[in-house]
RNA sequence: UCCUCCUUAGCUCAGUUGGUUAGAGCGGUUGACUGUUAAUCAAUAGGUCCCUGGUUCGAGCCCAGGAGGAGGAGCCA
């Protein structure tokens, strides 16, 4: 019988013939064989007595080859693990030369092992973390699904630029070489495949919004694409995207709906990942072991998921933010790069890591920001100086989910994108929305590697995307 | 895009003030070993010192330019 490793180590019944297939992780003793399917993080023992096999199979018998072991299923003889296979018959499904094969039975560097990011799969670390992104990605249509969200699908190609979210990526079909140009020289995209320019969407926001003001509730989930030349461990140029939008909801039931999903998400991977869970949490002791004592963790990767669960997030405005920054010892000892005298001014990195790892030690939500300094959909508040958005900063990653109200009065739309110099043909559809029917609603963009960060405890979105697509960097 | 740092064996790294034949650990190979847990022990092979140019009697090391990578900043999710 045919079991996955997975299923194997879990038969409530011994003493029963099985057939498992993997690869091999090592071979230790001319007798043990550790091998691993990826179906979980553990491998099944496979025990060889050489006696009763050819040499040239056990040659064969390499770290990272393809096996297919038959054998009695038992209860293990040695500590480390509950069974093993006793190994009746051995068969190679395909061999890897030890001399070549990069993945041997040693630490390997995060940055070597995105270069070979065609078989890091097959490592303990990112065949936890491809687990886990299922099972996240999973919990946020099971979270939405079970709310009576519609999951609707944005275009990934967009006629439109006015989504103002940074530099995109130009989809066309004209010959670069030589583009049909009009008589000022510029280029004619009424020749292109779609008559226009068109470009990747950098949001799905815009349609959402559609969605939303006919279904209620919406969500989008798929992939999302910006060209700016951003190299840091928290940018993509290709990413993955959650954005719900909800009708007849202000900016403090999108805050609500945003923390309750959260927690959702995280307390989802602690119930259904566990043993995936344990190893990166050691991993990341490890890997802290390094560093100096005040920058490690403060708590293991579990505990600090527990924590969040256990927490609200701390909510405040903008305006109470500045003036605890303000008031804070590195403004005043001045050591902040960028210091805080004044409303108005964008907050830095600096700053929101200071209210997020000193002043609060949780996540936190920041609302109602300046409107000079914000998108122009975002819901002009009576004060006429702020706007409903809200930011969620989690510890150690930054900004997590970026939301707002959607202002959904015509007239101080219009003023906005004549305001912000956008052209209103660009959004005649977006603006019709407001001329029939229109009613106050609200939502957020998730960034989805920026939570896998959080929930592996993982320090670079490149390590957390099967293949990530960088500037300079679109291998695989 | 800006700032800082890095690029030496398959991997992780050391390499002194510029000086002969460039080292270590891990991994690989060969041998030993039938209850190991990244097995252990012994022996052994393995190098375009990122690229181009320059300085010098002599460059892994100094200088200039380029490429790639990492961290931080900005942009943002």
């Amino acid at each position: 019988m045919w079991l996955t490793i997975k299923e194997a180590l879990s038969s409530e019944k011994l003493n029963i013939n099985v057939t498992v297939k993997g690869w091999v992780r090592t071979f230790r003793s001319n007798r043990f064989i550790a091998l691993s399917d990826g179906t979980t993080i553990k491998t099944i023992q496979c025990v060889v007595d050489f006696e009763n096999f050819d040499e040239f199979i056990i040659k064969k018998i390499n770290t990272g080859a393809a096996i297919e072991v038959s054998g009695n299923l038992v209860e293990s003889l040695g500590k480390g693990q509950t069974v093993e296979v006793i190994a009746e018959e051995i068969k190679i499904l395909g061999e890897a030369n030890p001399e070549e094969f990069p993945l041997q039975p040693k630490k390997h560097s995060l940055e070597f092992l995105r270069e070979i990011a065609h078989l890091r799969p097959r490592t303990n670390t990112f065949g936890a973390v491809l687990r886990i992104r299922h099972h996240l990605a999973f919990a946020i249509h099971k979270y939405f699904n079970d709310k009576g969200y519609f999951y609707l699908h944005a275009p990934i190609i967009t006629g439109s630029d006015a989504e103002g979210a940074g530099e995109m990526f130009k989809v066309t079909t004209l010959d670069l070489n030589n583009p049909p140009k009009n008589e000022d020289g510029s280029i004619n995209y009424k020749e292109d495949f779609f008559g226009k320019a068109t470009n990747l969407t950098v949001s799905g926001q815009l349609e959402a919004e559609l969605g939303a003001l006919a279904l209620s509730k919406v969500y989008t989930f798929g992939p999302t694409f910006r060209a700016e030349n951003s190299n840091t461990s928290r940018h993509l140029a290709e990413f993955w995207m959650i954005e719900p939008e909800v009708a007849f909801a202000d900016i403090f039931d999108n805050m609500d709906i945003a923390e309750e999903f959260l927690k959702y998400c995280i307390n989802y991977i602690l119930e259904n990942c566990g043993d995936d869970l344990e190893f990166l949490e050691q991993r990341k002791i490890d890997a802290e072991k390094d560093l100096p004592q005040d920058q490690r963790s403060a708590m293991p990767l579990r505990e600090t998921l527990k924590f969040v669960l256990e927490n609200n997030f701390e909510r405040l405005t903008y305006t109470e933010a500045i003036n605890i920054l303000k008031n804070s010892k590195p403004n005043k000892k001045k050591k902040f790069q960028y210091l805080v005298n004044e409303w108005g001014v964008d907050l830095q990195s600096e700053h929101e890591r200071f209210l997020v790892e000193k002043e609060f030690k949780k996540p936190v939500i920041l609302y109602n920001y300046p409107k000079e300094i914000k998108a122009f959909y975002m819901r002009q508040n009576d004060d006429n100086k702020t706007v409903a958005a809200m930011d969620i900063l989690f510890p150690g990653i930054g900004e997590i989910v970026g939301g707002s109200q959607r202002e959904e009065r015509l007239d101080v739309l219009k003023q906005k994108i004549a305001d912000f110099n956008i052209e209103e043909e660009e959004v005649w559809w977006y603006l019709e929305t407001r001329k029939f029917g229109t009613v106050p609603h609200a939502g957020f963009g998730l960034g989805f590697e920026r939570l896998m960060l959080f929930v592996t405890g993982m320090t670079n979105v490149r390590d957390v995307i099967p293949f990530p697509r960088t500037p300079k960097n679109a291998e695989f």
